[in-house]
DNA sequence: AGATGAGACTTGACGTCGTCAAGATGCGAC
DNA sequence: GTCGCATCTTGACGACGTCAAGTCTCATCT
């Protein structure tokens, strides 16, 4: 077994807290892979011999990122026992792991910074799919079966996804207008609800045609 | 009137173009201003006359974006009658925006990157809700008049941008698992019927309860 | 028609960046 | 105890963004 301690501890570590850091703090835009290496106090070039380069860091920080959703999800999961309820729940850890882990989802689906085909990155994404299609299953077998699984899932999560890309453009568009925006969490549960429903169908317990 | 020819006919139009066809080809962390300045054939810092920095053209990347995306949702609109079926349309137009202007789309949402607040990008970005904004009214009218229209906007817009953010992520997924993946118009078409009859909900014409 | 001034663009420079090559250093294995 | 390898440092290179100064071109005024 490594001694995990050298000069350092754990550099990689170190490096992936400190990207998602600088990242959370600047964007991918303000990111660079010296000011990592001087976050973590070591050399410019020290981040190179465990992650090659400034792409291999930064899969290593979206594999992580998928990481976090995957165990935020399943514990969401957890949480409600009605599978619309479950549903909610795990819209709100979607964006809650926006919002604390930013650093992460700056980078998790830019496939022109990340490594796409990353076993990490791959495996920690189809294990959070995975959540996410059993609590959307579980609403499909509620009344509609004849849905496509896939189709519900992607919906689901490209409004929470573009919910975390947009909100602050909604900020902007409701500044303009005089009006207030709805907190991150709140908007996601209640697109998750609207999705459920349907914007011409009927309540979630309605009994339909 | 300025005459609009001088040493090279239109210099910022120019650069625009230069470098949406950069952002396309190597996204956004491919960019480079002395690229862009070099495809335009002009010296590396004639962008700075007409964009200050790097952050202006991409500024003026972004609101062209938006222009793009409000002049084809605007088209989209004409296309049915029906509410739904423009609705759906609007889904339609919106990803064909993202997939005919992957270099706009790649700045559009990013404030570490794009100057939040410009005047031209909030014109334009604004028009471009309204034209949702109205598309969605339409369709709430037709039953649940009680719905948040802003919601109900933003749940689509979300889902929208998430398809086109998420796509290259849904393909990934179906290969793993043996799987074709949808065309992007086509998804954006079945995202925006799920949401309008609802995952539990009846079809679209079900009269409901 | 020739001078003048403002806008458009170039040239050159500076510090920072990512990456590569070569060297130094410390730990584990024999 | 020393040998070998992984770890990290140092130094260098070209490319980048930005700023300052300079050059050129056109439009206007007299």
């Amino acid at each position: 077994m490594p001694s995990a301690t050298y000069h350092h501890g754990d550099l990689p570590a170190a490096l992936r807290g400190a990207a998602a850091e600088l990242l959370a703090e600047r964007g991918a835009a303000g990111f660079s892979l010296r000011e990592v290496a001087r976050r973590a106090g070591v050399s410019h070039a020290a981040p190179t011999h465990h992650f090659g380069d400034s792409t291999g860091l930064l899969t290593a920080v979206a594999a992580e990122g998928f990481m976090h959703l995957t165990l935020a999800t399943r514990a969401a999961t957890a949480e409600a026992a009605d599978p619309v309820d479950r549903l909610r729940a795990l819209g709100r850890a979607y964006v809650r792991v926006a919002v604390e882990h930013p650093g992460h989802c700056a980078v998790m689906f830019r496939s022109d910074l990340v490594h796409d085909g990353d076993p990490d990155v791959q495996t920690w994404a189809m294990q959070a799919y995975d959540v996410l299609r059993a609590g959307v299953r579980d609403v499909l077998a509620l009344r509609r079966t004849e849905l496509d699984v896939e189709v519900a899932c992607r919906t689901c999560w490209s409004a929470m996804q573009g919910l975390v890309a947009l909100h602050r453009t909604f900020e902007h568009i409701d500044a303009g207008e005089g009006r207030s925006t709805p907190d991150i969490g709140d908007l996601a549960e209640r697109f998750t609800t609207l999705i459920v429903d349907g914007i011409v169908g009927g309540g979630t317990d309605a009994p339909g045609r």
